[in-house]
DNA sequence: GTAGGGTTAG
């Protein structure tokens, strides 16, 4: 009864005070009590103070509850428990006490507007924000300057800029506070340079800015990148004496290192000599933004130098850093201070180790942080997904994406392009669409990564229309969305669309960066665009960007591509730093152009200036001593890989069988080949061809069945060289079985009209083949096949499907028919083919004049002869003079054949001297008869036929003496 | 006042 007499009311009302500031829920409990011991509950004052206390500390029921057993609720009550409201952010249930609170005989007092008004901005409510400015006017409290910066400030939170600036026009006084409403407003929704303007006005009406206003003009010149006016307002800063305040010293750190100005921004933290590692956090993160690591750890050591113990920011700061430096050793040595220090349970310092593991490759370690995290957040959960795409694990990384989702995580904009990444990447379409299809639902399509990565995701699947429209509905695009789409045509073979596009993005205003540079040389290499290539190189040194490592080593590619491998090489030399990519590079191009002395000489060159030859270099050197069929040189370079451990790699392995099957070790290339612990359609390939060319075609064709066998799907490259092996066989059941294979699978189209590209979806281009051609090269190796099978009405039937038919395909049906004997054929197509503009190959020569000779066309075979030489400037080989002098010698012309014969630019061969031989029968001349005889003895001893002929020739010239002896001799 | 995950490229 004695503590009764001694608290009193203001003594609980102090009480409850403490209690709200400090949140302590317990405390204002135990306080209740007392107060109801007391007896005090009546009291309106504590009664209020007790709502507040609840309220802050999180149990607005009870709160609540309280409210409603007070017994005189006056305007104080009702304000305390909407201002309660807005401060949790509750602003929807303050509103709403607001309007119960309206229809009572309590009036709003000035707070009561000033949380209502606050209420009303966070909603963007301006409807009822304009009712209650409304209010306020009826009521006269306009003039109020608290209530007018409320009022500005809800105008500008909800966005309606014009409104602010129209109110704040009428603002009865100006002050300093209601200039930085306006300001900061102006900043926050990105109008800087109007926010730069109302510094210059505030000051010509002489009203001098404080920091906030100094903060705000600071920050926009950051954004604004401008250095002169931020120079000028650090120059206020000293005058007006905030240059000692922390926040107004770390805003000016923060503005001299987006502007790249290090010094000065260490001037200024070293200057301040404070102890907040705030500003040191400011100088570091400007390093990290500027891509310098290595100085923003040296930062972190002088800091702690200056006995500042760094915090969490500081240590996200250093992760970054050892990203950008690749200095895993250091990451990790931060990994252990921060451990030390407690703060691995922080979300943003482990994301950040995640990110550190993920961009390492070390995927463990990001899966061990990831699941030691105690509250795994969107952005952590972003941050695995991000590590399994770029480890390539894009299976587990849409996993994961859906785990999180399950675990009810929302994905947002982040998120949604770490999961099309993967899609991307696994070249699923259907996913991707169904992704797209939540970003839709869920209003993420407006974002601009998203919107890149989606347009990037439809042009990795092939989908252009999808990829175009995406493009096209963007809200804007940026030089990333360009670059994708550049590079996207690129990728399936529409380099010229990308060539075009590249034009267009600067026709529009969009400057070319590094990235659209290389995109831009790749699409001219693979279009040999050279004088295109040029113009880019032109640019390249206009915006002096030639130094860069990755686009120097892109205009060699783009010369190499293009076969001008002087200036490639002019561009090499000149390099500022070669690396292995470089050499490669040029390399490719004397490869390309099969120049395998100088790839050898370049990758001695090489050796000699101490770089370790990869992979790449590898396979072009291996190609390059097989073609010189330097096998000791092969089989040297084999014992090298081997000792690197280079030899599992794909393209290595096939590389390696290559080379075996093509200088004709075909059993080394069919033992490794077997030994592999899997196979791929490369290396069977290879063998195949490696079996083919060497004549072996049983052996190609058993490989071909193995190959099947193993599972593998064969490419076109596979079915080319199958099906003429089926042709030189002239096994056509096999042929037929190939044939129907590639229909199968969509090589050949038999309704083939020319598709709208933005309509269809292509086949994965495969790395080794190129796209384009693909299906006239299937087609004119069917085409072959049926016609060296003699099967000359399905080698037509394709013939007419083709949807252009090429000089290959007209020479193909043209032999075909000529090795038939179908003069009729031959002499048909062949007019044909020159109507459609074919300019005539010495295939088709030949094909002419073996069928002129076959059917006894004297006069036209000679007059394509002619036609040949003169007006088509087709040099004839041998063959040709073989069948002209086979034609003549039919006709009885044997002295004009010989005539021939004599003024041959080559040696004659067999071939020559057999004709000639049975030309001599045909005619009865011995003399000719006994030298083509000799010839043919010579040239191909024990030629049985060679002995019957020219015996017969003795036997009819009545020669007994000469036919004796010669069979004597046989 | 400083701070976590995300887009294109050899």
């Amino acid at each position: 009864m004695e503590r009764k007499c001694t608290i009193s009311v203001e003594h609980f009302v102090s009480l409850l005070l403490k209690c709200r500031k400090q949140r302590d829920l317990a405390r204002s409990m135990e306080t209740h009590l007392q107060i109801a011991l007391y007896g005090y509950e009546a009291q309106a004052v504590l009664g209020n103070s007790l709502v507040q206390a609840y309220a802050v500390s999180g149990c607005m029921h009870d709160a609540h509850s309280l409210f409603n057993t007070l017994v005189d609720v006056d305007e104080y009550s009702w304000t305390s428990l909407i201002q309660v409201h807005v401060d949790c952010r509750e602003y929807k249930h303050a509103l709403a006490l607001f309007h119960i609170m309206e229809k009572t005989v309590v009036q709003p007092s000035t707070y009561t507007f000033v949380a209502v008004a606050k209420a009303c901005g966070h909603l963007k409510a301006l409807d009822p924000g304009f009712c209650v400015h409304m209010k306020i006017v009826k009521m006269g409290l306009d003039g109020d300057s608290y209530i007018g910066n409320a009022l500005l400030s809800m105008y500008i939170v909800s966005g309606s800029l014009v409104e602010a600036q129209i109110l704040f026009d009428l603002l009865r006084t100006q002050i300093v506070v209601s200039w930085n409403i306006l300001i900061t407003g102006y900043l926050e929704h990105g109008l800087v340079e109007k926010s730069l303007e109302c510094i210059d006005h505030m000051q010509l009406r002489n009203v001098s800015p404080n920091e906030i206003t100094l903060i705000a003009g600071l920050k926009a010149c950051s954004s604004l990148r401008a250095v002169l006016k931020g120079r000028d307002l650090h120059s206020k800063v000293i005058i007006l004496g905030f240059d000692m305040d922390l926040s107004v010293e770390t805003t000016l750190v923060n503005l001299y290192s987006k502007c790249v100005l290090p010094t000065e921004a260490q001037a200024v933290v070293f200057k301040l000599q404070a102890s907040s590692v705030v500003p040191w956090n400011a100088l570091i993160t400007g390093y990290v933004e500027n891509n310098s690591g290595k100085e923003a750890l040296g930062c972190i050591d002088k800091m702690q130098l200056h006995g500042i113990p760094p915090n969490v920011v500081t240590f996200v700061c250093g992760l970054k850093a050892c990203v950008i430096t690749q200095d895993l050793d250091r990451g990790q040595e931060l990994h252990c201070e921060i451990v030390k220090a407690g703060f691995d349970n922080v979300p943003s310092a482990g994301n950040s180790l995640m990110a550190l593991y993920a961009k390492s490759g070390a995927i463990l370690e990001t899966c061990e942080v990831f699941n030691k995290l105690p509250n795994k957040s969107i952005v952590s959960w972003t941050s695995l997904i991000s590590g399994f795409v770029d480890y390539g694990a894009n299976e587990k990384a849409l996993d994961c994406f859906e785990k999180m989702c399950v675990e009810g995580l929302a994905p947002d904009a982040a998120a949604f392009v770490c999961g099309l990444k993967a899609c991307g990447s696994l070249e699923t379409a259907s996913m991707g669409r169904e992704l797209h299809a939540m970003i839709l639902a869920m209003g993420h399509e407006r974002n601009l990564y998203v919107g890149n990565v989606l347009l990037d995701t439809y042009l990795k699947t092939g989908f252009f229309a999808d990829g175009q429209g995406v493009f096209n509905f963007m809200p804007f695009q940026n030089v990333v969305s360009w670059n994708t789409l550049i590079a996207g045509y690129t990728e399936y073979g529409f380099s010229s669309d990308s060539l075009l596009l590249y034009n267009q993005m600067q026709l529009e205003g969009m400057f070319p960066d590094v990235t659209t540079f290389i995109c831009t040389l790749k699409a001219c290499g693979s279009a040999k665009e050279v004088s295109m290539g040029r113009q880019v190189h032109a640019s390249i040194v206009f915006t002096g960007l030639e130094s860069d490592g990755i686009v120097g080593n892109s205009i060699v590619d783009m010369y190499t591509k293009c076969g001008q491998l002087k200036e490639a090489h002019y561009v090499f030399d000149l390099l500022p730093s070669k690396s292995i990519v470089s050499w490669n590079s040029i390399i490719a191009g004397f490869s390309e152009l099969g120049l395998s002395e100088d790839v050898l000489r370049l990758v001695d060159e090489m050796r000699i200036e101490h770089f370790s030859l990869d992979t790449t270099t590898y396979v072009y050197s291996l190609k390059a001593c097989c073609s010189l069929k330097f096998i000791a040189h092969c089989q040297e370079h084999h014992e090298e890989i081997i000792l690197k451990g280079l030899e599992g790699h794909p393209f290595i392995v096939s590389a390696v069988v290559d080379m075996y099957a093509n200088c004709g070790l075909l059993r080394e290339a069919q033992d490794l080949l077997d030994g592999l612990p899997a196979r791929n359609v490369i290396v069977w390939t290879a063998l195949i061809t490696g079996y083919a060319e060497h004549g072996l075609s049983f052996e190609a064709l058993e490989s071909f069945e193995r190959m099947i066998l193993d599972g593998i799907l064969p490419n076109i490259i596979t079915y080319a060289c199958t099906l003429k092996v089926c042709g030189n066989l002239s096994a056509l059941y096999k042929g037929e079985e190939v044939h129907s294979r590639v229909t199968k699978e969509g090589l050949i189209d038999f309704h083939a009209e020319v598709y709208g590209k933005s309509e269809c979806r292509f086949p994965n281009p495969d790395g080794a083949v190129e796209f384009e051609g693909t299906e006239s090269l299937i087609f004119n190796s069917l085409i072959e096949m049926y016609c060296k099978c003699g099967c000359m009405v399905d080698a037509h039937y394709l013939f007419n499907l083709i949807p252009v038919a090429d000089i290959l395909t007209w020479s193909a049906l043209l032999t075909g028919y000529a090795r038939q004997g179908d003069t009729e054929h031959v002499l048909h197509l062949f007019d044909k083919a020159r109507k459609t503009g074919i300019k005539p190959n010495e295939v088709m020569f030949l094909a002419i004049l073996s069928v002129c000779s076959h059917g006894g066309l004297v006069g036209v075979g000679q007059h394509c002869f002619e036609a040949m030489i003169g007006e088509y400037l087709v040099l004839p080989a041998l063959e040709h003079y073989n069948c002209l002098m086979d034609l003549l010698s039919r006709a009885g012309k044997l002295e004009e054949a010989v005539a021939v014969l004599e003024n041959l630019p080559f040696g004659p061969d067999l071939v020559t001297w057999s004709t000639l031989l049975g030309a001599s029968r045909n005619w009865g001349d011995v003399d000719l008869g006994r030298q083509s005889f000799e010839w043919v003895a010579r040239l191909d001893e024990g030629n049985a036929a060679a002995y019957i002929v020219m015996s017969n020739i003795y036997a009819e010239a009545g020669m007994p003496a000469s036919y004796s002896s010669l069979i004597a001799s046989y």
